[in-house]
Order: structure tokens, then C-alpha cells, then sequence
DNA sequence: TTACTTGCAAATCTTTTGCCGGTGT
DNA sequence: ACACCGGCAAAAGATTTGCAAGTAA
């Protein structure tokens, strides 16, 4: 079991959560995915990673995980959001919104935006939650690849 | 009738699209409109500032519009997509993930964001689309009001 | 025991699509 | 005339909710 699903475990019980079976699924979905993934996703066990679970009850684990600070959310361009383990390092996206490709970089290398954005407009933004969003190297040069329907 | 929907008018019959009454209903409705409107505010008639009309037509139209470059959309937090004139100058905004508010700035502003990102990270950004989110200054000082469902 | 959880079905909300009669050019 | 368009109804995709039965603590 990974350090970061012990950790998650620990915080659901240290939340007063109940740490039930379907709670534990989301869980370990996540733990076990390569990066952030959709509610269905994770209902569908992450690919057959571990055991299928109904999505309604994930949709509720997810939001209560959420409130309790245990998973987080992000908004990848037009696709459904994409859910995570809420890890210590806070890890902040940059997305392309024509191939749907995106890169995670630690926060504190976009601490130099935040400052800029900060004392230049007032507004304190980060991008874990809404990701900078734009053309990857490749479809800037005028790429022609699409994960994503484009808009 | 403002010269930002003259112009949308004579670039529809430029594109070679039809002028149809509900065609222009949707220009005028976004041409009174005082910024970014839901396809739904925009069947309404703006609060009564036009008539109303179908929300599927308004929807298929706000679509070809979008393809010919004559609207946009633009994604500010978790409510539906707000629409708008493409105007000259192009706009890109900052929202608030607290209290829903936002504001627009000429995108010229943000191009030491767009240069430092690109060169930091191969990523070319933009924000008309998908803005820069974070917390307005109110929020961020702990700030109480709340114009959108937080997550 | 008892409050928190689940699974299933049904409802919501936003946006898209099928169809067919109407209309701009 | 004829391809494009509009209105209405139904569908689709993502997410939420109601409810009765199940289960962690």
C-alpha cells in the first residue's frame, strides 16, 4: 500500500469519517491511478485496477473526501473533472485545450505568477483547481493530435 | 444600435451565414448585454432587453457564431459557459472561485504572463477562454460574500 | 444501537441532436 | 428553388438527490 493511500486512510479515520468499503475503493482508485481521473473512472475500478463501485456513491465519497480535504479536483479544459488524492506536495496544471494533453508542476514554480498576477491585478489565482490553460509546445507549432473535442 | 453589433452584422453576411431573425436576436442580445451571458439569459432576451427565443436554436446558433469568430465563450468557474461579441480588443478575465465575481482586462495586460509562461514551460496560455481563477482581493482578505456555489 | 453509508432509480442541469416545416437569398 | 435555419421534443453527458436497507463504531 502506498505511503499516500496509508496517509488518506488515516486522515478518513482522523476526519470522524467511516472508513467503509466503497470509501476505501475511491480511495485506493485514486491511489493507484497514474494521475487524475473521473468519477466514472474510479467507478469503473480505474481500468480493472481494483474493484468496480457505483458512481453515485463515488460522486458522494468524492465530495465528502473533498470537504475533508483528502482529494481535490481539477478542471482539465471541457472534459468532466478529474479527481486526485490531495497530496503534500500541491501540485498545480497546465492544460492544453486543443490536444487535452496537460503537465503537473509544483505550485511554487508558478509562485513567480501568482506575485506578478497578485500585485499587478489583485486577484491571488492558483491552478489546482483551474488549471492555465492553453497550446501545448507541439500544437502551438501547429500540432494536429486531439485527445479532446476541440471547441 | 452599438457599432460592436454593426459590425457582427455585416460579418455574418461576410461569412456567408444567413441573417435570420433569431440569428440576430442572439448579436442583439449579447450587443446590449453589459458582459459575458448564459445561453439561457441569452433565450430570455437579456431580462427583457429583447425578445425571447428558442434556448436549442440559441445553442446552435451561439455555436455557428463562435466557428465563424463572431461570439466567444468563456468558462468563469463552475457555471455554465457565459457568452460574448468577439470584440477588437481581445479580452481575458480573472475570476473569483469564492464569490463568483470576475473582471476583464485587455489581453496585452497578461503578456508578461503569457511570455514567462512560455518560456518556463513550453506552454503558450491564454485566458479569454479559460481565465486566470483564484480569489478577488475581498475574498482572499476573508471575505464573506458568495455569488456561486463553492466547491 | 444509531447515525452514517450504500446501491439503485430517478431527477437535475447544461448542452446537443433529430426532424420537419419555414425562410433568406 | 434550394440549401440553410428555426422551433419543438427528445437525447445525451455529468452530476445530484430520494429512499429504503445495510453497516461501522
Amino acid at each position: 500500500m502506498s505511503p499516500a493511500l496509508n496517509d488518506a486512510l488515516t486522515a478518513v479515520r482522523a476526519c470522524g469519517l467511516r472508513l467503509s468499503a466503497a470509501r476505501r475503493l475511491v480511495l485506493q482508485g485514486l491511489a493507484v491511478a497514474d494521475g487524475p481521473m473521473s468519477a466514472e473512472q474510479v467507478a469503473a475500478g480505474v481500468g480493472g485496477r481494483v474493484p468496480p463501485s457505483d458512481l453515485a456513491s463515488v460522486y458522494r465519497n468524492l465530495d465528502t473526501l473533498e470537504r475533508a480535504g483528502i482529494v481535490q479536483h481539477v478542471h482539465l479544459g471541457h472534459s468532466p473533472s478529474l479527481w486526485a488524492l490531495a497530496d503534500d506536495e500541491a501540485l498545480e496544471y497546465l492544460a492544453c485545450e486543443r490536444c487535452g494533453d496537460y503537465r503537473s508542476v509544483p505550485a511554487h514554480e508558478l509562485d513567480a505568477v501568482r506575485v506578478y498576477i497578485r500585485r499587478t491585478f489583485g486577484y491571488t489565482v492558483s491552478f489546482g483547481h483551474f488549471p492555465l490553460v492553453g497550446l501545448c509546445g507541439p500544437c502551438a507549432d501547429g500540432g494536429s493530435a486531439r485527445r479532446d473535442r476541440p471547441r
